[in-house]
DNA sequence: CCAGACGTTGTT
DNA sequence: GTCTGG
DNA sequence: CCAGACGTTGTT
DNA sequence: GTCTGG
């Protein structure tokens, strides 16, 4: 999986986009992208903050763990993140949302990829549910998030079997606040929020997502 | 005790 | 940081 | 898309 | 250059 970034002129609730986010780009791992947090000072506050797209375990402490860790955490599954070590912190108390235009699934044919887009059908963004945390390496903080999957509902399964876990915007304010069942919220969401549009060359670069 | 792991997706 | 495996 | 590997022996 | 992994 990977995404097409936000292109929307704000973010949910009227968050600000941060300085330094160029909308509209297609987002890979390890590339900076804007999550939508509780400010850790001020939970009551929500910030739109850019991370490193990976996450690395707060344990980490120089660009080795970076490379050893965050390159291998771009997604957490919904069903174990809890318990595993690299993710529970974060699941318990570092929870984030990630607002994006579309996401990109393929398929293997042989030896071809068929790319798809998927965009909500409704035209607007959608929320994924994710997790980030803080390490600080030699001595520098560095915040990075992950994305939750959860398996792909009825529309996706053709494709892939693993979707991220999106959100309504009701769960997206319980998946911060955390005062309900989470594991009801990591749900696959149902097909009739999402299309899917045959994505190329052309258009998987960000290129299709309303700059014309 | 110490050293090493700590993850996901997709498997033509 | 915490757990597992040796 | 971009970054990194691209290998073997020997066994911390 | 080409393949893999994120």
């Amino acid at each position: 999986m990977w995404i097409a970034g936000n292109r929307e002129p704000e973010f949910i609730w009227k968050i600000p986009l941060p300085d330094g986010f160029l909308p509209g780009l297609d987002v890979f791992p390890g590339n900076a992208y804007p999550v939508i947090r509780k400010n850790p000072l001020h939970p009551e506050q929500l910030e739109a903050v850019l991370m490193r797209w990976g996450l690395v375990p707060h344990w980490s402490t120089t660009l080795e763990d970076i490379e050893k860790y965050g390159s291998k955490t771009f997604n957490a599954r919904a069903e174990t993140a809890q318990e595993l070590p690299t993710f529970r912190d974060s699941f318990q108390r570092r929870r984030c949302l990630i607002q994006i235009a579309a996401f990109y699934e393929w398929r293997k044919i042989d030896k071809f990829k068929e790319k798809h887009q998927i965009v909500s059908s409704s035209g607007g963004p959608l929320i994924l549910a994710g997790l980030w945390d803080r390490a600080f390496i030699e001595a520098e903080p560095l915040d990075s998030f992950t994305v939750l999957t959860c398996p792909a509902n009825a529309l996706l399964d053709d494709i892939h079997q693993r979707m991220p876990v999106i959100l309504g915007q009701k769960a997206a304010r319980e998946w911060l606040d955390g005062k309900t069942d989470l594991h009801d919220l990591l749900r696959p969401c149902p097909s009739h929020w999402l299309e899917i549009l045959p994505a190329n060359e052309q258009n998987n670069m960000g290129l299709d997502l309303g700059e014309g």
